[in-house]
DNA sequence: ACTTATAAGTGTAATTTACACCTATGTGCA
DNA sequence: TGCACATAGGTGTAAATTACACTTATAAGT
């Protein structure tokens, strides 16, 4: 069993849910997760904590993981998501309803005329990213 | 100046910009702030976390405070909004965008038929606390 | 006086994350 | 050959965050 449910409130690791959803469609090893991910939209993932979190992962028996020295280059530890891993999956993405609707609940009070169902208005624009 | 600014890839405390959102339209103490929350759709906020929250806002200069002896009962420390807590309010919900992004990214890979717009057919009903 | 509810706060262990570093393989090249 | 470099996986550990339990204090009800 899995010692940590998702529990809602506020998603403490979003990149477990992001790695078994990409693994669902196809087997990878971690440094080439670590790049889809950045395509993904996640912005720079800690290559330690990554790898760890991989171990982890199969230690909970989400994924599974074996070596391929087939190819050249360093040996790559090739991950594969398991059926408790696919159930995790549809768990999370059902109980992140939970936090969704509070971020609706927070833009309906941040700015009740303007609310994020329209994003033609958006007044910010695309210049948001002003963070020093 | 706040030593702490929205970092985005994930919303470590997302309890901040509620706070302060709930700030920006009336003055409060935390205790009241608290109930807020949970009719707000934040489930169990933890008291102690909480106060301390509150306190470090208040060294950062998102908030103020001051004591409240007039009416019957314990003390209550009133926290109002600053200018600058506004300005981190809009920092906050202008850069949660990428987030968001991610989020979409996610449920488009989870269900590329299905997209919860339309969250009718959630297979996982509601019998999904099935955890250890 | 004692109990309960409200209000704010502290102590501290566990968890999570960030940052830096380490091992190892293969390629290019000088 | 020997060195730098890119890939691939991994460890150590301090900082940050969170969870859980506990404490102080005021007022109301009994």
């Amino acid at each position: 069993m899995n010692s940590k449910k998702p529990q809602m409130g506020a998603p403490k690791n979003i990149l477990v849910p992001i790695i078994l959803l990409h693994l669902r469609d196809i087997n990878a090893y971690g440094y080439e997760l670590m790049e889809k991910l950045t395509t993904f939209g996640v912005d720079s993932v800690d290559r330690g904590n990554f790898y760890r979190i991989l171990r982890q992962l199969e230690k909970d028996e989400l994924v599974t993981s074996e070596w391929n020295t087939e190819e050249n280059g360093p040996a790559k530890r090739i991950y594969a998501i398991t059926e408790e891993g696919l159930s995790y999956l549809d768990l999370w993405a059902g109980s992140f309803g939970e936090y969704q609707k509070l971020l609706t609940n927070f833009f309906k009070l941040y700015n009740p005329f303007l609310f994020p169902s329209t994003p033609a208005s958006k007044k910010t624009d695309e210049a948001d990213d002003t963070n020093d």
